[in-house]
DNA sequence: AATGAATGAGAATTCATTCAT
DNA sequence: AATGAATGAATTCTCATTCAT
């Protein structure tokens, strides 16, 4: 009599495995052999679960982007306010859990292949389309109509660039201190400029 | 004798053709012997010029990371006061030639194989602390010295998200637009924070 | 499941091929393609069982010494005197098996590799070792101390020599004649040297 | 104006730079271009010197034989009665010069190929059956005519072995011991050989 | 459900050789 | 005479995938 219901376990495995190989080797060097010896079983095995290599990668993209969802939804749902509502959105993208060193080193790779290959591209379209529209409704709430779209492409664009040094420094990664910068950051974006504190100054704007 | 000179005029070819490679396919599919025949010139002679493939994609990191210093460079000439030094990095780093899709996207491949490649990371790690000691040594011009630190992380970081940002886009990068949202970013590092205006406002950062 | 047990098998075709093809090709042109198609199977599968080219050039001559030591061993098993014991050495390294042309060959190219490659040279190490102890613990009930170990290596360098001379030779090797030799200068060993004949002759030792 | 006659000298150099590169790497790892770059001259020259590759081991291999030639010839010169002859050609054989581990390495390189390589066998062949006919030559002036070829068989079987011992050993190599050895064996071919001492071991020899 | 044996293509690299200069 | 650029084949090894068991 077989084991019942092994196929969520193997796949689950299975997709911990190739998130944990791509973080440590990089997407070209992991091989299904290298993922299923980590993941404990044989290599044939993979393909009696995931159509080939390719739909393993995409349900592994699909798991590192539901986690950082649900990260995000977590935090969503105890806030109320817009302003909350944005931190929880900031928070819950550099929550600890996904800054583990091999996670982070398994984004910046799908990110890369993701220009290459159509499946993971449309998924990350669809979880960066998603954020824009967390932010930009949010967004809706605190700035004036013409700023909106900057503003939310600024913020959203220093949360994928601190979360690139992150992955890149070989530093332990401070979440917090992350996170600050993005707040602080968000708060420039709701306050009206400021005037022209020196001539010169804006001269240099110019 | 042989034709002389070849090896500068062949280095060259090798390295734009491992950057258009590694563009158009992603770094797991960039072969030697694509690369070699994009360049126009038979597998073999690859390793006549670099000693293997790792030092081919070292060269060609390094020649990406060159035009960029060389774009930033150029505009630094120009600039004199601190704040045109900043734009200057600014500018530089967002520069038209800087944006075609392919080397946007070798860039990312880069990037992401830096991680697990010490060449590749050893380069990577040159040119960041460049970038940082040049907008630090602005910064100090321009902020409190207490907040130099992270208003040069967090410009750095935003350069970088909006880079990373256009290069996942599938929409053709106005770069102008890239440089304006940094420079106001940099605006309001500059700025002290100005006092709550109102008190809802206030409210909603609780 | 997958055809069980055939680990052995197939390493044993292998390794029956690499000798094979070493002792046909020489070692220089024995490559795994070669070995994998004499052997019937595809060049892939090699490295399924073998870590790499040297592992199966390592255990391919392990072979080669296990199959001279058995024929030294059953040999020995009927031995009871001390000569007889020489003699079962001298024999099963003579023996007509180890004689067929590719085996010698084979042989002579491991020798020749085992100065290059630490690995075979262990093997080799080892099994000289052994055979050197073998022919000294019985030297030591047939001849006085002092020249043991002279006579041990005189037996072991003719041994060796007039296999080698057999393994050049495009003659058909008699086996029966090498173990006649080799016994008639064991004999010469075991006595006593008579006194010098001449004056001039031992002169001419000086 | 060329530089006239480089031709020996040039021919001379990658000789040389072949012994020693075969005997250094082993045959399989000696390429043309490795073996250039020892002599210090391009990969392109080796082809105008010789009309390939073969031609050059060939030339290398014959150089060796003809090392090994003057060096029996010299001793020979020297000798005047039959025993001082073999003598001669026992020494010449173990000579200092012969015995720098990369030579002697290239000589069992070059013997192991010489089975699979027509042109090189032949020189051996020639050189062999020229030690025989030396060795036979003074033979038949010390032994009866029924000994002389088993005489001549056992003394060229010892010293290759003894020689094949040598390259084999990771130890310094003392040419006088091996000379000795070879000398005491050659003894007692000329002797009759004593009565038997005691009557079991005459028993053993059955 | 699961194994691991097996394939054949493709990877990086090295090679002997040729040739323009 | 000599260089070193250039080729294309061959090398070892790894890969995704299939399949009998």
């Amino acid at each position: 009599m077989p084991k019942m219901g092994m196929k969520p376990v193997r796949r689950g495995q299975l997709i911990g495995a190739t998130i944990q190989t791509i973080g440590e080797l990089g997407f070209a060097d992991a091989s299904v052999i290298k993922i299923a010896k980590r993941a404990g079983v044989s290599p044939g095995i993979v393909h009696h679960y995931f159509a080939d290599k390719n739909a393993l990668l995409e349900a592994a993209m699909r798991d590192l982007l539901s986690q950082l969802r649900q990260s995000v939804i977590k935090r969503l749902d105890l806030a109320s306010t817009p302003m909350e509502r944005l931190h929880a959105v900031i928070d819950g993208n550099f929550a600890a859990e996904q800054f583990h060193t091999t996670t982070v080193a398994a984004w910046l790779a799908f990110w890369a292949q993701a220009i290459h290959n159509p499946a993971l591209r449309r998924l990350r379209l669809i979880n960066a389309s998603r954020l824009r529209s967390n932010l930009r409704h949010e967004m809706k709430a605190l700035v004036h109509p013409d700023r909106v779209s900057n503003a939310t492409f600024s913020l959203a664009a220093l949360i994928d660039g601190l979360w690139l040094n992150a992955a890149l420094s070989s530093q332990t990664i401070d979440a917090g201190h992350l996170s600050a910068i993005a707040r602080n950051h968000l708060g420039t974006l709701l306050t009206p400029p400021p005037p022209p504190p020196i001539p010169s100054l804006e001269h240099a704007h110019a």
